[in-house]
DNA sequence: GTGTTTGTTATCAA
DNA sequence: CTTGATAACAAACA
């Protein structure tokens, strides 16, 4: 379940470790995992390298050095998607790791690999196959930006005056307008109910009636939650590791999400869990109204 | 066999 | 046309 702080995590460190580092081979293992023909996705990758890696919401988008027809490969983790990378020396050593709380690479899950120029690999794992490697041209990512991506936390853009104009015109529920990546990009499931959590919201509240301090409330613990899960490289719940194969330590600060049954960590209510936009949603009985 | 997990899209209704 | 609510999908596990 990888939300903004655990694809930035693998934003952050990947580049730092494939930038400008040539291409040498790709191996296809599933096809459906792959949004172009293999040909063309080989052709074009293959004695190319990564000149930077940048993200919207979700969505990782690897610029191309040589940029002709192609010039972005986006990589959406969707639900159980991981990023992988060993080094010449580690894959001597065995490509495995070490330590049991690292992901081993290659295994069952592997879906496509690359092998770089200085020996170095880099694995995309994918155990339910929702997730997606696709070339595109330097248009369709801006037009792929454009049409689906609110405005993105954490930069100049998410200013109290743009997030408050989400809340105009629209009758809707807090946890609903938060998760909708074309109002506001980046949350997902898990921060979604702590994002309310913080803001002491009930996520089912109807946004109408939310009062402009509770909005500034939602507006700064969108901020908050976010930065704090990023310093603590994202929460795995399930599936998600860094692309060193390691686990996010934010689960331990969770307030909410997954602590059904359990006593608030501050007021001593019970945390409740109901489906709610579809999602379990997991809320504070007594501190959220 | 059943229910559960979620990011995204498809579909239908208002 | 816009918006919102819900279903569906994928795959594995308890």
């Amino acid at each position: 379940m990888p939300e903004l702080p655990e694809v930035e995590t693998i934003r952050r460190d990947l580049e730092k470790k494939i930038a400008g580092e040539k291409i040498k081979n790709i191996e296809i293992l599933a096809t459906k995992s792959v949004h172009n023909k293999s040909t063309d996705f080989l052709n074009v990758l293959v004695d190319n390298n990564f000149k930077h890696i940048e993200r919207r919401g979700k969505l990782l988008m690897f610029a191309l050095d040589k940029a002709d027809k192609y010039a972005f490969l986006l990589v959406h983790l969707k639900m159980t998607g991981q990023l992988i990378y060993r080094n010449k020396k580690q894959l001597l050593a065995g490509g495995h790791s070490q330590t049991a709380m690292v992901t081993n690479v290659p295994n069952k899950f592997t879906r496509v690999f690359f092998t770089f120029n200085d020996g170095g690999q880099l694995f995309f794992n994918d155990l339910r196959r929702f997730g997606y490697l696709k070339l595109v041209s330097k248009e369709e990512k801006e037009k792929i930006v454009a049409n689906n991506f609110g405005i993105e936390p954490l930069t100049p853009d998410f200013t109290l005056e743009a997030f408050v104009r989400l809340f105009k015109k629209r009758q809707t529920n807090i946890k609903a307008l938060l998760l909708n990546q074309k109002l506001i990009s980046g949350i997902g499931n898990i921060y979604a109910d702590e994002i309310c959590f913080c803001a002491k919201i009930l996520p089912t509240r109807k946004i109408i009636d939310l009062s402009s301090l509770e909005i500034k409330k939602l507006y700064k613990c969108i901020e908050d939650v976010l930065k704090i899960a990023i310093a603590n490289r994202g929460t795995t719940f399930n599936n998600y590791v860094d692309s060193d194969g390691q686990s996010g330590s934010h689960i331990n600060f969770l307030n909410v999400y997954g602590r059904d049954g359990e006593k608030c960590k501050y007021c001593k209510g019970v945390i409740l869990k109901i489906k709610h936009a579809g999602r379990g949603t997991h809320f504070c009985s007594k501190c959220q109204k």
